[in-house]
RNA sequence: GCGCCUGUAGCUCAGUCGGAUAGAGCAACGGCCUUCUAAGCCGUGGGCCAGGGGUUCGAAUCCCUUCAGGCGCGCCA
């Protein structure tokens, strides 16, 4: 148990014993530490619920506490803030404790079944940099809610039976018009050999999306080819299959690099069996309507305040829509998985779609009562003009290609340092390294803000970067190679303020593990890892530890270099990061 | 038109769901490598938290309002 709640256990105790709330008994890390360690603000709260005197509130609580032997000093400020410190035995023995553990002293949760879609990726579109976000917040969500004890699958869920597969298969039949897949009374075997390579799909799909918003006609053709696909006509299945695999072999390169993983590669069309099912329960309700050719659900509720449409399940021409499949996605993952939370990381403009869903989804039974849904929306990556992001060239910056920047700029810092690399070894640190100045570049904003790229900025390795967090364990792994043989595994009082802190912020990654995950926001774990990496460069620069002629001393500084070292991996791990040997 | 979101240092962003003196990074300026990796450290300057009202012991945070920007609102996803 981490000191904060230690101390809180202790301070709700004393609440309670007045009389009060316990919850009262709140205690945070300070934020005047200047002043002390710990705070709490609950003599206040009390006082105003009470009707009584904070100060009277707050001196009764601290007279209470000054027996306990943990607290260095127990005061009480101004209007009523009790602040709090503990011993530096205190600090030592839990950091001690801490590196006995496997898991660091961090706690677990409850284990709940939690459903996590991300990735967003289309088939037949190239990732490009909008992609970056669900990715990089996925892969860190889904690996603090495991090491936090929870049972998570998650799901890249393709985009893979909409209008853009229709599109491409309309141009295709344009292009290759003697291709078997588009003459309907072809009865052989379809051939094994996909008929164009990545780079003509790559050249496809814009062609046939930009024609659709000028060719009425061909937008049409695309719809109907989108129908047919969805009915199964046996051409467009084959050739279908062949985009899919071609598309897929090159998202998972994509991702691979990003170490975003995916337990399941399903897409859209995985759920298509499940839409007659879902629809068929709303339908037995009652709710699903016809309304201008189309069916519909009404989602609306009477205490609404902001407006409500009904969402869209069925087109006049009969295909499935996003909203179908949704449905149909999430009866499937109930049928599967019985998950207690389904977690969807979608771009935020479409919480509307989403609210619409999740209302669906329990009108018509679709989902258990018990599963919570959550859209973890993220905001946009936007340009300077605050529109989303484009080339100078007016296009879409692929992923990929920001991914080839960034490790290419990693690589011409690499190796600049004394320590000499080889170029095999260069290529692997800049490819590690130009991936986490990407990938907190990103993360280092809060999830749901829209933000503004500057291809400068996720390039940069200096400063409040991934590089930045790389370098200080990179570090650390030098001192520790370097000192003498023996295990580590005791750490004496602070020698210093910066070590103290240092302590202090490692006791409580816990509460920020805990935090990030209660509101899914990767930046909080993101600021904990520079408040260590900060503090520890400042110890580092203060501390000669290696030349300490006191021996314990010494083996006290290698100890907290050791647990630092571990937080470190532990916490950069979970955000995708690795670290490399050295850089 | 209706609704949602955003506005914090020159730039890019944090700000622990009402707490004490609003923080980082970049950029600028000044220091620190014959001793553990300088992708680092230390220091300086820089703010009417968009404007105005309110709620209370206390507001960047909650309510109202004005202004500015973004996004969404049935056959794309």
């Amino acid at each position: 148990m981490n000191i904060r709640l230690q101390i809180e256990q202790i301070v709700s105790k004393a609440f309670e014993a007045m009389g009060y709330d316990a919850a009262l008994g709140e205690v945070t890390v300070s934020n005047r530490p200047d002043l002390c360690q710990f705070q709490c603000n609950g003599a206040m709260a009390a006082a105003k619920r009470y009707k009584a005197n904070p100060f009277t509130v707050a001196t009764a609580v601290v007279e209470r506490l000054s027996q306990e032997p943990m607290f260095r000093s127990v005061e009480v400020a101004r209007p009523g803030f009790i602040n709090l410190s503990v011993t530096d035995a205190v600090i030592a023995d839990t950091l001690t404790r801490m590196l006995a553990d496997d898991r660091l002293g961090l706690p677990t949760m409850p284990p709940k079944t939690i459903v996590m879609d991300y990735g967003g990726a289309n088939v037949a579109k190239p990732l490009h940099v909008g992609h970056l976000r669900t990715a990089i917040i996925g892969r860190s969500l889904s690996a603090v809610a495991r090491f936090l004890g929870h049972r998570v699958i998650t799901d890249v869920h393709l985009g893979d039976w909409g209008l853009q597969m229709g599109q491409v298969i309309a141009l295709s039949a344009e292009l290759y018009p003697d291709l078997p897949y588009f003459d309907a009374d072809f009865t052989g075997p379809y051939p094994d050999v996909p008929p164009y390579d990545l780079a003509e799909l790559d050249r496809i799909y814009p062609e046939a999306s930009g024609r659709c918003k000028v060719d009425t006609e061909f937008a049409e053709r695309a719809k109907q080819a989108t129908a047919e696909l969805q009915t199964g006509r046996p051409g467009y299945r084959a050739l279908w299959q062949h985009i899919r695999a071609i598309s897929v072999a090159d998202l998972r390169r994509n991702y691979d690099r990003l170490d975003a993983t995916f337990d399941l590669w399903y897409g859209e069309s995985d759920a298509a069996p499940y839409v007659q099912p879902a629809l068929q329960l709303l339908r037995d309700k009652g709710l699903l309507v016809e309304s201008e050719g189309a069916m519909i659900v009404d989602v609306s509720r009477p205490e609404d305040t902001e407006p409500m449409p009904p969402i869209l399940l069925v087109k006049s021409n009969g295909s499935d829509i996003y909203g179908s499949t949704d449905l149909a996605t999430i009866y499937q993952r109930e049928q599967d998985f019985h998950p207690d939370e389904m977690w969807y990381m979608v771009d935020t403009r479409q919480t509307l779609h989403f609210k619409q869903v999740f209302r669906c989804a329990r009108l018509g039974g679709i989902a258990s009562p018990e599963t919570a849904f959550h859209h973890v929306n993220n905001g946009t990556i936007n340009g300077s003009d605050g529109k989303p992001f484009k080339t100078r060239a007016g296009g879409v910056m692929r992923l990929s290609t920001l991914i080839d920047m960034a490790v290419e700029a990693a690589y011409e810092k690499t190796g600049s340092g004394e320590v000499q690399l080889s170029e095999e070894t260069r290529r692997q640190v800049a490819e590690t390294v130009g991936v986490a100045a990407l990938k907190v570049g990103d993360l280092v904003n809060h999830r749901a803000r829209d933000y503004i790229f500057d291809t400068e900025r996720f390039l940069q390795s200096e400063g409040k970067t991934g590089p930045y967090l790389q370098y200080c364990a990179v570090r650390i792994q030098s001192v520790l190679k370097k000192a003498p043989e023996g295990t580590y595994t005791s750490l004496q009082n602070p020698a210093s303020d910066t070590e103290r802190d240092l302590m202090l912020c490692l006791q409580r990654v816990g509460d920020t593990l805990l935090r990030t995950h209660e509101e899914k926001a990767p930046n909080i774990l993101c600021e904990m890892l520079f408040d260590i990496a900060g503090l520890f460069n400042r110890f580092y620069g203060e501390t000669r530890i290696l030349s300490c002629a006191d021996e314990a001393q010494r083996a006290s500084w290698l100890t907290l270099l050791t647990l630092t070292l571990r937080m470190l991996n532990l916490l950069l791990d979970l955000l995708g990061i690795q670290v490399p040997e050295n850089m």
